[in-house]
DNA sequence: CGCCCGACCGACCGATCGGTCGGGGGCCTC
DNA sequence: GAGGCCCCCGACCGATCGGTCGGTCGGGCG
């Protein structure tokens, strides 16, 4: 997190850009959009306020920007397995297993993420291009995870489940416990993001929904 | 909801606070804590803001009222459940039902509660005596699920499931569900509370989870 | 009748909000 | 060495934040 980046002349473009996102992420995962000011953001990178400004135009297309970031890297680690040769079941399988850890490898996502699906979307409905294009990424990870609950259900491995409750509950059971804090900490007796308790999250997951989904 | 109020001597009560309450509920669950300003309650109620003062003594109180009533209310409904002479396969199935019910007959309730879970809680750390009821409330409503999980692993008809995993499976499946908003709405194609989507939401629930669950 | 009190109000407080503006300093290129 | 560009800054803007204050009004009660 913390090495020499303005030694390298060649990618030293990491630099505060990349560093107003990053402290932005936390603050905002941890306390919603309008319960964290532009200078809090400021002070946390290590400059003055006006200057987030000659990097973002205002503090919503900051946070556009954010949560486009978080969702390119969810479908960058999805797409390949919908897309895959795989049977029905065992994608499902692998799938969630690459959600978890997504989430898992960045704990401030799955909070990004749902602060933004529980809050009446005003992002989406904005005019910023950011926004428009966040939503399509968004988008673009669901119809993912519907074809590959359609195709298993074709293919009758899957019980003919409701596709749009079963996104639901998937959603529910990785995202939302992923983006419980101190709440989910306290309930495991540990943090959510240590390696035993994201495994374990694994394999309970997997054994009920695989059992719950079969045909 | 504008009934004459002021012409029942009897039981006027539900007049001002309850509808500030109201108002409150609404607005916090959409926008959450920090995104909404008091004027805008006052607004809403048809108060000036600094009457809301005259009722509650901070912001802080009032959002932490309004979440205490929220839990009293899902505990109520849930406690009789928990405590009746039923096997353990049945109160489970109840237990959700109840819940669903609940959480569907209040459409604002599954919102607060996400914000809340989701919020590194500064609430249930001040010193505001009714923040530390409203803990201790969700604290009787998760030992009364964690409960009900124990007496099933215990009598063998639920597998060895790990009982805090299950918890937030089960609190992912539902309080997050209905929290989903536009979301949500978009996803099953009609409101999330309307009475078909919230029977299918059931069935889809217990369809998967008991059958996931069951030894 | 006179008195009290709960409900309510507008005016106001200091602080902070998102955002603007003019300018300064370092570095690269003519 | 003179410009140009990128990055950054402090000072400042109007608006809004949570909260306070003094005071008005009307109904119940002695």
């Amino acid at each position: 997190m913390e090495q020499a980046l303005a030694t390298n002349p060649l990618v030293d473009l990491p630099s505060s850009r990349e560093k107003i996102l990053d402290v932005a992420e936390q603050l905002f995962s941890r306390r919603g959009y309008a319960g964290v000011g532009l200078r809090e953001v400021a002070d946390g990178v290590g400059l003055g306020k006006s200057s987030l400004f000659h990097h973002f135009r205002s503090k919503d297309q900051l946070y556009a920007e954010l949560l486009g970031r978080v969702l390119r890297r969810l479908r960058n680690q999805l797409r390949p397995i919908v897309t895959a040769e795989l049977a029905p079941a065992e994608k499902l399988v692998r799938w969630i297993e690459a959600l978890v850890d997504a989430l898992a490898e960045q704990p401030a996502s799955a909070r990004l993420l749902v602060r933004e699906l529980v809050e009446d979307g005003q992002f989406q409905s904005e005019e910023l291009p950011e926004a428009v294009e966040a939503t399509q990424v968004l988008s673009e990870i669901l119809g993912g995870i519907r074809q590959l609950l359609a195709e298993g259900i074709e293919q009758g491995v899957f019980r003919q489940v409701s596709i749009p409750h079963t996104v639901q509950t998937l959603i529910g059971a990785t995202v939302y416990h992923f983006a419980s804090g101190e709440f989910g900490d306290g309930l495991l007796g540990r943090s959510l993001f240590s390696a035993e308790a994201v495994k374990t999250r694994k394999q309970e997951l997997i054994a009920t929904l695989q059992q719950g989904w079969m045909a």
